[in-house]
DNA sequence: CACGTGTACTTGCTAAAAGCAAGTGCTGCA
DNA sequence: TGCAGCACTTGCTTTTAGCAAGTACACGTG
């Protein structure tokens, strides 16, 4: 897909190229929140993104340099995506929308728990979000899953731990 | 324009039904940062958004409460928008974008001055905006604009307020 | 070693939204 | 009375999204 042309400098316009459309930011969400970070795992989201856009997303957020995939070099098998710290660092503004969006949406799903702590000590929150997202990552880095059965306890560890939200 | 259905209850998807585009943030910014109020102030903005795509989104963020019309009931002359408290509220994700996309991208044009103090006091940042944002709103309330030249001077001042951004 | 299964896509078609130029209907003002 | 400005709307083309189906590759099982 064409790489659309940026028409101005600005901080706001900039984002909005990587992320102004309906569907990235359910995917940083995913890879963020949800522990989700395969292409069928994407797939499975309740929004239910269709396979053409997610796999021209999945590029572009590559390209942005916001998500790194760590595939199989053969093509085979499941392939993984990981936030990379551009991404990571998306986790700000994640936050703030999550709670402008429990303030303001009545029935909002966001785990009332998590929104108070949001609310009370934002900091502590991202600091820690943010550090078990890097732990993920440099775990996923210390095993580059060459062999099959290697480190599948690590693996269904990842892939499980689930922040509330 | 038909209104897109929701199709979960995910804060993050929320909060995309009513900026999940390439356009809306912008006006918000421009409602913001760059003092402009009018459809044809929105019009003149660099991007250059297209006048059947602004007018959309104009009434979409009417309706979801974000921004309100303050019309001269006759429809003449120029209307003014302004955001709610809805809409102001969307500040501090507004500033954490531009404080991601200043990190990120070499040729922004955000203002120095205004990330560095970003990055220094957020929070003192934020609050001033905030109010000067709400001074706004409440002054423009005082003055309902019946009237024709009554209180030009306040107009001007109001549109020549501009946040460094 | 054929066969089914799973994963990650691509392709083809339709529907919706964006982009662009032009036109419309007000209203103040000269 | 006529012109200019504002806030749109309309009609048409292009782009993007949505959906169902199909493809290619590897692994595991009988």
């Amino acid at each position: 897909m064409k790489r659309r042309h940026r028409k101005s400098d600005c901080p706001v316009h900039f984002a909005l190229e990587v992320f102004g459309d309906a569907w990235t930011l359910l995917i940083i969400r995913d890879l963020m929140f949800k522990g989700r970070n395969s292409y069928t795992d994407f797939l499975r989201a309740e929004e239910g993104i269709a396979t053409n856009v997610l796999a021209d997303r999945l590029v572009r957020l590559e390209e942005d340099g916001v998500l790194e995939k760590e595939g199989p070099p053969g093509g085979a098998s499941t392939s993984r995506y990981r936030l990379t710290s551009k991404g990571i660092d998306l986790l700000p503004i994640m936050l703030e929308i999550i709670g402008w969006s429990a303030k303001y949406d009545p029935k909002t799903a966001a785990d009332r728990g998590f929104v108070r702590r949001l609310r009370r000590e934002p900091t502590e929150l991202a600091a820690e979000i943010r550090s078990q997202l890097i732990d993920r990552r440099s775990e996923a880095e210390a095993s580059p899953r060459r062999a099959k059965g290697a480190r599948a306890s690590s693996r269904r560890k990842t892939k499980e731990r689930e922040v509330s939200s």
